[in-house]
DNA sequence: AAAAAAG
């Protein structure tokens, strides 16, 4: 196996998936789920019973281990809601240590259709191993980490010290993982202790596996979970939710890879494509879902799916999935419909940013979390080139071509580095696309007024370096890995730092150097001040004009205020009140600093305690 | 103001 976990996996979403606990057995459907007046939400109204179970059931749900999510021992909310005490299902007994892990699949004929998602083992690629992973462990050795809340569980060093269980391991080996990424090593052991969590880590930092990894050795863990047998209904144990189809699809890809032979159904939903293949799907059994917001609700309210069983909700992307546009569709599903509020859930949110006023919204869906900042690994910072340069609207295409050109005559013949460039619109995407195509440049485009098959057919050519230019909409600029992209353009850039931040994350993956070029002008005055911060912090090259720009802009109390000074994706928006900006030793002297993950010397990348910002 | 997400 030697390509990108998504790269790999392309037929994955045929795989004919072995069937399992959740079938249809003809039984009553359970209740459906009642409206619940935003007054009485997240209360404990008698009229809102507990998840129910057929009375056949004997336990349905044992503890993970001792005084974890069931057994009550590290959740001091539990059972506030009154909602265990009356269920037949949530036993209060932990389940002893070590043993227990109980294989859900139906047994060898049917685990051996399952296709095998890591391809003949040595397919030879052309990539090296290192860059198989995506990871440049090399570069995490001195991450700078920082968590907050009650209780916080240790991090581990090795994927060893956590039982995930053998055919998790066994799957981890066979991703080639040596040791847990920074993230992993504080996000597993917390989740696994049952705890909800808030994290801030870069995209590529393995954060997928992160909240992967303790979700399926958790399901696996269930000695029996028996689930309601509704007519044409499914109950998926655990949802992960993505703000675009691509995304969501790279992680059911990923899902895959890690729940192989563990007899845990990952399924995934999303729009633009057929319904039908997707129900089918379904059908077959599914432990966890991943979906976009917009296909899980058609899901819901055609009762096809019900979230009443949902131990696990993760949210990638979880600032942009609680942003204007996303947030109502994310409190439907996660507040409105059946699903289990926060205590007897488990939620973990995910993003490399998270403004605090977004905090703020997501702490609704949190009971006691913590909360993680990982210092941005090798992907972003210190990996990444950022350019800035003044290009006026109209010089914006030739600038572009000058840049293609010299990029061209630059590498080794034939094959052009990928080439991924930014804009605002979906019509200024086709138009440059058009206008690229036109001069010989090989270029295609991403966006959401294209059908989704040609947004694949686009990501795949891009992908695959048969038109090494793809131009993008912020569809893009989220979560996806795409592989050996070498320049990222901001040729129109957001409004919004944290969206830069995106963006610029799709190079300098993979342990590879990467550059970013934004093209400044009149148009991007308001992003003077916090780009030019964000440089600096980053240790690039601040050209004299924007330094100017940003002098001269307004200190902006709101969105484009990066929290913690741009060190880390955020800070925990609970401390606010003792937080005095550009004071390192404020920022490292608190709550649960770790230790060992200290900021060497030479770490030159704005990281350093006590070193403050020139903009202070 | 734009993009994304259901059809």
């Amino acid at each position: 196996m030697r390509t990108s976990w998504a790269d790999s996996v392309a037929n994955s979403a045929s795989e004919s998936a072995a069937t399992g606990s959740s079938n249809n057995n003809g039984l009553p459907r359970p209740t459906r789920p009642t409206y619940v007046p935003p007054h009485l939400r997240n209360k404990p109204a008698s009229s809102d019973p507990p998840p129910t179970l057929p009375s056949n059931d004997h336990v349905a749900y044992t503890g993970t281990a001792s005084g974890s999510r069931w057994g009550g021992g590290s959740r001091p909310d539990f059972g506030r809601q009154g909602y265990i005490s009356g269920g037949a299902g949530y036993g209060s007994g932990g389940r002893s240590g070590g043993g227990g892990w109980n294989n859900r699949s139906g047994g060898w004929d049917r685990r051996e259709r399952e296709v095998n998602p890591f391809g003949d083992d040595d397919a030879e690629q052309g990539f090296t191993e290192q860059e198989n992973t995506g990871i440049n462990f090399d570069a995490y050795e001195d991450i700078p980490v920082e968590t907050s809340g009650d209780n916080v569980p240790l991090p581990v060093n090795t994927f060893a010290e956590i039982d995930l269980g053998e055919a998790v391991n066994t799957n981890i080996r066979r991703c080639k993982y040596v040791k847990p990424t920074p993230v992993q090593r504080h996000a597993i052991p917390i989740s696994v202790a049952g705890r909800d969590l808030m994290a801030c880590a870069q995209t590529g930092s393995g954060k997928t596996a992160a909240f992967c990894f303790p979700i399926i050795s958790g399901i696996m863990r269930e000695q029996y979970v028996q689930r309601p047998h509704g007519a044409r209904t499914v109950y998926p144990l655990a949802l992960i939710l993505a703000p675009t189809r691509e995304l969501s699809s790279q992680i059911h890809d990923e899902a895959k890879k890690f729940s192989y032979q563990t007899g845990v159904k990952v399924v995934v939903a999303y729009g633009g494509a057929p319904i039908n293949q997707q129900l089918r799907e379904l059908e077959r059994g599914v432990d966890i879902l991943v979906a976009t917001p917009g296909r899980l609700v058609d899901l819901l309210e055609r009762a096809r799916v019900s979230l009443q069983m949902i131990r696990y909700l993760a949210l990638d992307e979880a600032d942009r999935m609680l942003d204007m546009g996303f947030e109502p569709q994310i409190r439907k599903i996660v507040q409105q419909m059946d699903m289990p509020p926060p205590g007897v859930r488990q939620t973990m949110l995910f993003s490399a940013t998270f403004p605090k006023e977004i905090q703020g919204l997501a702490s609704d869906f949190l009971s006691n979390y913590i909360f993680l900042a990982v210092g941005r690994v090798g992907s972003s910072t210190d990996l990444i080139v950022q350019r800035v340069e003044f290009v006026h609207e109209s010089d914006k295409r030739s600038h572009l071509m000058d840049l293609l050109h010299a990029q061209r005559d630059t590498e080794s013949r034939g094959k052009q580095a990928l080439t991924l460039v930014f804009v605002e619109t979906k019509k200024g995407a086709d138009a440059l696309e058009h206008w690229l195509f036109m001069n010989g440049f090989p270029a295609t485009t991403i966006h959401g007024d294209r059908s989704q098959q040609e947004r694949e057919m686009a990501l795949r050519s891009f992908k695959s370096g048969k038109t090494p230019i793809l131009v993008a909409t912020d569809v893009a600029a989220r979560g996806l890995d795409i592989p050996h992209v070498a320049h990222v353009v901001n040729f129109d850039l957001p409004n919004d730092i944290d969206d830069y931040v995106h963006r610029i994350g799709r190079t300098g993956r993979a342990g590879k150097t990467g550059l970013a070029t934004a093209f400044f002008n009149e148009n991007n005055l308001s992003l003077a001040r916090p780009l030019a911060e964000l440089m600096q912090e980053a240790n690039q090259e601040v050209p004299a004009w924007l330094t100017h720009y940003a002098s001269r802009a307004a200190v902006s109390g709101g969105k484009n205020r990066r929290s913690g000074g741009g060190r880390f994706g955020g800070r925990d928006y609970r401390r606010d009140g003792s937080y005095s900006r550009g004071s390192g030793s404020d920022y490292y002297g608190g709550v649960n600093s770790s230790s060992g993950y200290g900021v060497p010397g030479g770490y030159s990348g704005g990281y350093g305690p006590g070193v403050t910002s020139a903009w202070d």
